[in-house]
RNA sequence: GCGGAGAUGGCGGAGUGGUCAAUCGCAACAGACUGUAAAUCUGUCGCCCUUCGGGCUUCGCAGGUUCAAAUCCUGCUCUCCGCA
């Protein structure tokens, strides 16, 4: 029984596509794991659970910004149903951010929820930053260098990969080639380290990964739904307002659908239904990619409805 | 009715005698993902065969010229613009 003598700490995962219904499933089941206490039987055996509810962490690159809510589509108070909520509006979207402070944060995050015995629900379709948190992957310490970076931008795509190969052969092999984005990185972090060092991951906490599984058309369906909503509610007033408040038209098309389309047509690029078409078809685009981001991890299990949901975290903890 | 322009792959749009199954963009589908990840990037994309490669049918319709046509000629159909 020794192994079970430091069990690893349990967190919950949440995730699915865009649209899928994500932020409702969360609070739902942490609503469900109110406070209680493992079985007898499964305490003698050692990994006794007692914890007083559950916190909700959210993994979502674009709602971490305070001021796009709309267009995020960041829960309300109300929804939250008395659940607290972590990483929603805690930076400014003038500043940057990237994923190493994002892990941080969130692992500030669930080390304060673990403390006060609830139970970690990270919720959201931010797959790298999931990623990083489940498997606590270990970033090479070299911070964005942007005077570096603007000047490699400058350069042809080729001379980035002989630097690139003088500098780390091995890196040059694995890299995508044709993106510069990334070589530049790469270039960047073997200007620091000599070499860009392999991404070690030692997993911190005992995961438990649901996927929200949702056929396509119900999901194209929820898109077109949703974004109506949204430009009802006065998404395009958040979008000025932003800029307004001084966040560049140039980052607000870098953070990407709603944000980009609505700044096209804001400064008179397209006309507001090129901007609903081209917005629905890319929301689209983007849910694809998160499902083939995910379709990758085999440890995700797909689940069509809240039951099975709980019935998973119900064996997982053991309860 | 006359004059002019044009009809190309799911769409837009190149190509104006041979290297064209046809540049390119979009959409679609698949995929990648080491500090921007809603970002960034890649592949496939007429049909058939097992990849290399090969075979077949395409550029409004029907004929014709030519060794060879999406490209030239004739007729037809349709669309758009100008004049009536």
């Amino acid at each position: 029984m020794s192994r079970l003598s430091n069990p690893k700490q349990k967190i919950i995962v949440i995730l699915g596509p865009t649209a899928s219904g994500k932020s409702d499933l969360c609070v739902k089941i942490a609503l469900r794991l109110g406070s209680g206490q493992t079985s007898k039987k499964s305490a003698r055996s050692g990994s006794a659970l007692d914890w007083n509810g559950a916190e909700i962490i959210s993994a979502d690159s674009r709602q971490i910004y305070k001021g796009m809510d709309i267009g995020t589509g960041k829960i309300t108070q109300k929804e939250m149903g008395d659940i607290p909520h972590h990483l929603l509006d805690v930076v400014n979207p003038k500043t940057k951010f990237d994923i190493v402070k994002y892990k941080k944060l969130a692992y500030r995050a669930i080390e304060d929820i673990l403390y006060h015995k609830k139970i970690p629900i990270i919720c959201g379709g931010t797959g790298f930053y999931i990623q990083a948190i489940v498997d606590n992957i270990i970033f090479p310490e070299v911070k964005s260098n942007n005077k570096l970076r603007k000047k490699l931008e400058k350069q042809p795509i080729e001379k980035l990969l002989q630097m690139l190969k003088k500098l780390d052969n091995e890196r040059l092999k694995t890299v995508d080639q044709k993106n510069k984005r990334r070589v530049i990185r790469a270039v960047e972090i073997a200007t620091i380290l000599g070499k860009v060092p392999k991404l070690e991951s030692n997993p911190k906490y005992d995961s438990l990964q649901i996927g929200i599984a949702i056929n396509r058309e119900k999901l194209k369906k929820n898109i077109k739904k949703r974004l109506e909503k949204r430009l009802k509610q006065g998404l395009i007033t958040e979008v000025k307002k932003l800029h307004q408040q001084g966040v560049s038209w140039r980052k607000l098309i870098e953070f990407g659908l709603e944000y980009k389309f609505v700044t096209l047509y804001l400064r008179g690029k397209i006309t507001k239904k090129q901007m609903t078409n081209q917005l629905e078809k890319s929301i689209w685009q983007y849910a694809k990619r998160q499902i083939t981001w995910f379709k990758r991890d085999k440890r995700i299990k797909w689940v069509a409805d809240q039951k099975e949901g709980e019935k998973l975290i119900k064996i997982f903890l053991k309860i």
